[in-house]
DNA sequence: GCTGGCACTCGCGCGCACAGAGTGCCAGGA
DNA sequence: TCCTGGCACTCTGTGCGCGCGAGTGCCAGC
């Protein structure tokens, strides 16, 4: 067990090195934080820390700079988070105010987060899976084309072109839309297959094909859209990451562009709560070099999809993880009231 | 004007220049290249060319690495449009051909075309400027509050939330929907306004405020899409910029997040044919160590949007061009099919 | 108009020495 | 038992000087 001085010094050289990307040594530390002791006691303590390994030197001789076991244990115990200040609360609630569609919402929210943090943020858009049919629509482009369009009470719309087996009369389309709409408007996704499942037997024989091939084409969009969709923003504050650039970017900017990749990382984050990956707990081994920090969001109380910032593990994670606490809340309002 | 062998040792010049990164000498020029002279003439030759601007010394007895206008040159008259070879445009297609809506398209080409040129590519989305609408929906959300979906020929599709000045009957909507789509449907954007100028009068006193509210945010929409979107990808490429890095990279990934400096670079290029914009000629300041190549692209002969790439003055134009030529090809067929 | 020769320039890489920061360890004191 | 000042040691980063090599411009000759 580390003495409380201790944990001060591991506090004291994580916030002197986020500031200063520089290795910290002890006797900057006694200068700059009034600790009460001298630079040769901290180097004891600096020995102990190191044998436990919370922090490491890059080469002898140098300062000291924070592993990511150390990182972890400023996060859990020896930092809060810091919340917005009132001005900070209120520019970023009329900076969303004005989004006028869902796009807008996220693309606002993205760039938000990104000017806030000055890091990467990501914003996964609203989930489908706890989401309603709001209302389908069939339209006939063709005799024998269909298009889908599928609404969702989370605001958002998805539509897919269909190609019926057979020619179907305007009235047959009418009357599945009437009966598909009354059968799963307000249900949920995971709710349709279910109740949709013998539609087909109130058509004629010959209408049933088609009615099928829609069905069938509703459900793979539920799927899909189950899946979600993501929006980036900020990748330019990657030029403040480090000196040794090309290599660690690399990796991340690849990261950012696989879809997949982002998602997995924000799915294994905790449904509930804000939470920090810091360095190699990322699974993804690009991003092992940076921190993700990422709480989910919902109108309501129900998390409905989350959103956080990618940045180095020498990142100020209190004042980050206030701003990411804020945003998804805000969010979370505007969600609710539209 | 320049003589043959003159046009021929700039040739020499980009072209490794753009294979090594690296000044090009009059030596190493006669050992690559069979110009059929020494390099003492070569050296003559060099000379001229830096008088004219083409080239240019990065120090004092270095090689000779083009200017903008030398590639300008190079592109106008030495060098033509590299086609694909059979095997790449199989590929191209089978890439292409499995995507299911438009967003799929457009990612699909964003992440094709940043693979076949290693460079950040960019796609605008079809344009609704020369769209027609295909149909317009209209569903009651709670009494006072309807949801307008706009559906366009391109396959695209908008909704937007209106809050009614007063309540507003599921038979007065029903109406207003069979009216709207009777007038508007199939017609383009710009005809909407005159369309529907007189539809308010067709309703009762205490629904006109509705219905005018209905139709100024269908309005609203169809401007706001006409402006475009666009999709990016590839930025991981931007690591092989140079050896520079930082400096150069920060305000090209700045550039790419704003969609407007986007948009307005892929709008001033061409409207017919393929656009070269090499560095300064590019109007964005922080794009001027850039070229973009970039051409339209549509179902049918007509263009409706745009697509490209970005990537260093460096580049290998020919084969540049030609993948983007042939992606736009086929992404157009594509869109002509669905 | 092309060629070979020659003197000149200048950036780059290398070796070296030095200063500075930081460490570990130890003996002495509260 | 724990803290402190002192001391020797170890590195890295930096500045300087130097030589090499690539490349140039110019000139006289063919």
């Amino acid at each position: 067990m580390l003495s409380e001085r201790r944990l001060q010094v591991l506090r004291a050289i994580v916030q002197d090195y986020v500031g200063t990307e520089e290795p910290v040594g002890s006797k900057a530390l006694t200068e700059r934080h009034s600790l009460g002791v001298s630079p040769a006691t901290v180097r004891n303590d600096m020995a102990a820390l190191e044998d436990e390994g919370y922090i490491a030197q890059p080469h002898t001789s140098a300062g000291r700079i924070p592993t990511d076991k150390g990182y972890r244990l400023f996060v859990d115990k020896l930092a809060g988070v810091k919340p917005m200040t009132g001005p900070e609360r209120k520019a970023i609630q009329n900076f969303l105010d004005g989004a006028v569609d869902l796009d807008d919402v996220v693309g606002r929210t993205v760039r938000l987060l990104a000017q806030l943090t000055r890091q990467v943020a990501v914003v996964q858009y609203p989930s489908l899976t706890r989401s309603t049919v709001r209302h389908v629509e069939l339209l006939s482009l063709a005799p024998a084309r269909v298009m889908l369009v599928l609404i969702t009470d989370t605001g958002r719309v998805e539509q897919r072109m269909v190609d019926c087996p057979a020619p179907f009369g305007e009235s047959s389309l009418a009357d599945l839309r009437a009966r598909l709409n009354s059968r799963i408007a307000g249900r949920r996704f995971a709710d349709v297959p279910q109740l949709v499942q013998d539609l087909p037997e109130a058509f004629e024989a010959e209408d049933r094909g088609t009615v099928t091939t829609v069905l069938s084409t509703l459900m793979e969009t539920l799927v899909e859209e189950t899946e979600e969709r993501l929006m980036i923003g900020g990748t330019a504050n990657l030029t403040r990451f480090g000196h040794d650039f090309p290599l660690t970017i690399r990796p991340i900017l690849e990261a950012l562009e696989e879809q997949v990749v982002l998602l997995k990382l924000l799915g294994e984050a905790g449904d509930s709560g804000m939470t920090v990956r810091i360095g190699h707990e990322n699974a993804y081994e690009g991003l092992n070099s940076t921190s993700v920090v990422s709480v989910g969001y919902g109108s309501g109380g129900e998390a409905v999809a989350k959103l956080g910032v990618v940045g180095p593990t020498r990142m100020d994670y209190p004042g980050t993880m206030g701003a990411v606490r804020a945003v998804a809340r805000y969010v979370g309002q505007i969600l609710a009231e539209s």
